[in-house]
DNA sequence: CCAAAAGTGTTCGTGATACACCCATGT
DNA sequence: ACATGGGTGTATCACGAACACTTTTGG
């Protein structure tokens, strides 16, 4: 049963079959420079012309959602393998102004190092927002990005994800700042050292900081397997 | 833009325009002598006559998508005012046999007190069964209870949410047995009584227990203004 | 009397918090 | 010398865990 769609905001005829009456939006997080960032597309046609919005997608018949959420990022950003997980549906009957569609919203975390190398759109397509300075967006994109922001704050203290917005390398102040930022409140140097070095979560890779106009710090890396060894003995991770 | 549809499952006419490509499935809890409940209701014609399977519906073109969970919940169980929250949505291709369906899971929490009073159904189309002993449900609503079993354990802890299940009047050991319940733990008694009275939560009701063979406890009440108001002061329940 | 659950008291250890302080490195 | 961040030490306090013990009520 093949049909022939048209993408109800640009226009634009889509080729293979896909679910008419679903879409899916993805929150894409980034961490630069003590900020937390979002990944944002401009609207090319349509009638949200020049407005910004989540990027997202249609789901296609065949594929399952959380593979046609991965798809969406990769021919976005070109990256594989991203962090990504569902939100949840939104559903309210006015969100869409052409018709009654459905989204289901996702949130992916990336390392900005990454994103850089590989990045699949131009500049005037994509951008990234810092959180604390995001426009007005699409239909109910706002209401979105606050929610994936909430559901952010809450993951970030119950599972070790905010790793994956750092690089492999980082230094327990940058982990610290992640930290800060993400949940909005200032933490002891000291105190926090010592509580996430108590969890034995992280790799000492005997390396230090170069080219910093102070004394180099330590670098560490996250290492997941420690993280399921630790897990199946019942550690967890609270912060 | 009216439609004709079939329901995919019984076979039976839909007559109000629905989406026809999304449902929702709910799981409602319920506690009972110290046992978490879920109600599942039995399916009468289509492929899966006489399986069990989760209470769930299509979603109508004007209205919201938990406006929908909670039409749903009262024609089933003619309750209003249900606790009722979002999970997420479930969209494997395979998921329904007769063409490509997402649904979106809900999961409700209820007195069972309530329940017993406005029943909707009768006793041999709606069942409560524990949640040790689910038999194989259809589609993939084995899948969808599991997982919100596991949201259930994970937000229990961390907002009021229990006292949904227990009547208006309960005993700390009531409350308590539902977290042993719920979290598959063993708690302590002294402990628990104190940690829950220092959040200051719980209304003391002045009244006790009746036709018991033993010492009669007090009965407390949850009230959620008080719970509001801890929170703007910056109270977090955590369990 | 006993059984069963209600409810209080006390001890111990761990971890969160606050903050003083020293170390290393570039300008 | 000093600014900047790295890193250690320590006192205090609250809370969770464990458990001994007293109280109330029905049978």
């Amino acid at each position: 049963m093949k049909k022939a769609l048209i993408n109800m905001d640009s226009g634009e005829l889509v080729e293979t079959p896909v679910m008419n009456s679903i879409t899916i939006d993805s929150v894409v997080f980034g961490f630069e420079k003590g900020s937390l960032e979002v990944l944002l597309v401009k609207h090319a046609e349509g009638i949200s012309k020049g407005k910004w919005g989540l990027p997202g997608g249609w789901i296609k018949q065949e594929e399952g959602i959380d593979e046609a959420a991965h798809r969406l990022l990769r021919e976005l950003t070109g990256l594989d393998q991203i962090y990504l997980e569902q939100l949840k549906a939104f559903g309210d009957p006015n969100r869409f102004p052409n018709g009654r569609v459905i989204t289901i919203g996702y949130y992916a975390l990336v390392k900005r190092e990454d994103y850089r190398i590989k990045a699949g759109f131009t500049a005037s397509e994509a951008k990234w927002y810092k959180v604390r300075e995001i426009p007005d967006l699409i239909y109910d994109h706002n209401e979105i990005l606050e929610y994936s922001l909430q559901n952010l704050r809450n993951r970030v203290r119950q599972a070790p994800i905010g790793f994956t917005l750092l690089p492999e390398k980082f230094t327990l102040l940058q982990l610290m700042q992640l930290y800060e930022e993400i949940l909005g409140v200032e933490m002891d140097k000291p105190n926090f050292r010592r509580k996430i070095l108590r969890m034995k979560l992280l790799v000492d890779l005997n390396e230090k900081q170069k080219d910093v106009s102070h004394r180099a710090a330590k670098l560490y890396k996250f290492d997941n397997d420690i993280y399921q060894k630790l897990t199946r003995k019942g550690f967890n991770f609270e912060f």
